[in-house]
DNA sequence: GTTAGCACTCGACGAACGAGAGTGCTAACA
DNA sequence: TGTTAGCACTCTCGTTCGTCGAGTGCTAAC
């Protein structure tokens, strides 16, 4: 083995089949590439240097007479290349998010469709698991009929409500004494330490016990729900659009992946770089063998970071993914962040 | 032609065919029929009746050598002889509902969740839109960092939220003294009304007409989005268990028709019997041409109705559907009825 | 180092064919 | 008159075989 490396030349041709099977899908023959791109060059030479490359690792050959199709491999050194330039963020997507701020917790939900809208792929939105969540305020809005809305607001800013039965008797100036009655008492402890409190009030307490259990019973689920991270995904069949997907069961196993959020956490929830690219087999899900996954994380305030991410084919416009979600993190990280 | 009715054998032998295909997707041949359903009969007496009833339109053959398989006339028939009966609300469906009431607004949502996990097919609920919607109270809820959580609700129970910016001086009895001046002015009036009144407040108003700006949009939204009907839609890819649906064009048609909600609230809000199965082109829906729709309607207050169904292949079992559809809509009603 | 030429390989596609499933028809039977 | 056995017939499905074409690797010439 004389030359190991690889030469500007061979980057080159690299590039062109890695850009022309994922226009395509289909294995790029030499002629293909002497043809579209390296116009200078014939096609016997374009053989040579593609020979050298499956030997290194870049290529492969679905069989003896196809063209060639590009190895995890080669989309790692053509992403650590994007990768290293700047990517920018996508105008379109950051116009897209700029129409339709809308400050609540669905924000979340809002990138990952806009996202999986814009790509044509699916979309994944992590928000961080948020532990020692303590209550801002608390409040109880009148509705008809002997009901009433329980508001619980944190100091990250979390809103979760549901609706209690309350007395008849209770007019809104009285549920708003309570209101304040009970952020008064609650305001700045945790959401276990609410539980704890309340539940030892409740068995005291008589007639509107009602309402403590409502708040204790609303705490819990708050508090579960943000103790582990939470993934959100839209656009989960854009799959259904890429030929790698035709067969029926590969689609299907790959969507029931989907709904299998721990590995997806797990993958979302290590992201140091501002960017990473997991290709192939690096993703270590398996039914997303031949699929990437590149993810961009945002800040969420208190130094936690969530992550946004989109997954498709290996065969995937990587640059232009890059700055979607370029995009979407910027807008996620100022919505979100502190 | 001398005998033209649908004799009482006729009719057993149609159900041995309906429910072999909806077990196994596969043309039925008079000898599996001879075999497993009607043993007293020999193929040969079979097949002079599958010939009979093929003439009549009830039976259909792929091609000449391959078993019957039931027409959209016979699913009718089948259908219709079940909905003469008695429809038995599935228990367990029941019992599934029972452990999560959560009587805010997303129980429809939770409704189609059960609905598609218990029956592995496609759900929709559909909710009338409401016109007129009357504000019935007006709240802000103090949020960290000079923000309010906005709250309205509406004489029937419907709920809306939203992050504002308010002034950093406004405290909670601050922000409870505009919340009660608000519902003692607004409560009563229509979302249309509110919307005219405080576009005229606003524009006299100076420091907080952020507030009343904010007050107006989301009336608007709320009463765009009450003034239509809604489609909740889970499982969606459910389809994909379905030997129909193997190929993919097919089951990406029926996801993308899904999409388009128009035509599906269409057949769901014209809704008159308790129940109500379109087989096959009887839903008008291209793309969902060898499907079924069973629905079942529910009361949401107001003499309004809403409609839950369930979408599969024709080729389904019609009675359990049913019964887990009675069962839905029971609760449905419960909750959300007056 | 590059290129033209050529033999070779392998998948896609279509034709031919046998096996198997299921039918319709006829004739015999109760 | 209704039921059944038997049989010829039809059509699909899977297999095999041969052809076509795309694309390669190698060699020799530039």
């Amino acid at each position: 083995m004389r030359e190991a490396g690889v030469d500007a030349r061979k980057k080159r041709i690299l590039q062109a089949i890695i850009e022309d099977y994922v226009l395509t899908a289909l294995p790029v023959g030499s002629r293909t590439i002497s043809r579209k791109y390296e116009t200078s060059l014939s096609s016997a030479t374009i053989r040579n240097e593609m020979s050298d490359l499956e030997e290194m690792g870049y290529l492969a050959q679905p069989h003896v007479s196809a063209g060639r199709v590009p190895s995890h491999k080669a989309y790692r050194l053509y992403v650590d290349g994007l990768l290293q330039g700047e990517v920018r963020a996508d105008e379109e997507m950051k116009a897209f998010f700029a129409d339709q701020l809308r400050p609540t917790e669905d924000v979340a939900t809002a990138a990952a469709q806009a996202l999986a809208g814009l790509t044509r792929y699916t979309a994944v939105v992590m928000m961080p698991k948020q532990l020692e969540l303590r209550v801002s305020c608390l409040q109880l809005v009148p509705m008809p009929r002997g009901a009433a809305l329980l508001v619980i607001v944190t100091d990250t800013g979390a809103i979760r409500d549901t609706v209690i039965r309350v007395s008849e008797r209770l007019d809104s100036d009285a549920l708003f004494s309570i209101s304040r009655l009970l952020t008064e008492r609650l305001a700045g402890r945790t959401l276990q330490e609410v539980q704890e409190m309340l539940g030892a009030y409740a068995r005291m307490n008589g007639p509107d016990a009602r309402v403590l259990e409502g708040i204790a019973a609303l705490a819990a689920q708050m508090e579960k729900q943000s103790a582990q991270d939470t993934v959100i995904i839209a656009g989960s069949h854009n799959i259904l659009n890429y030929p790698e997907y035709s067969d029926v069961e590969k689609a299907r196993a790959f969507l029931t992946a989907l709904e299998e959020k721990e590995k997806l956490t797990h993958l979302l929830s290590h992201h140091d770089a501002p960017f990473m690219v997991h290709i192939g087999s690096e993703s270590a899900i398996s039914d997303m063998q031949d699929c990437a996954i590149v993810t961009a994380g945002f800040p969420v305030g208190r130094g936690h970071r969530g992550a946004v991410g989109v997954i498709g084919p290996s065969r995937m416009p990587y640059e232009k993914v890059l700055s979607a979600l370029g995009a979407a993190s910027h807008v996620l990280g100022e919505l979100l962040g502190e």
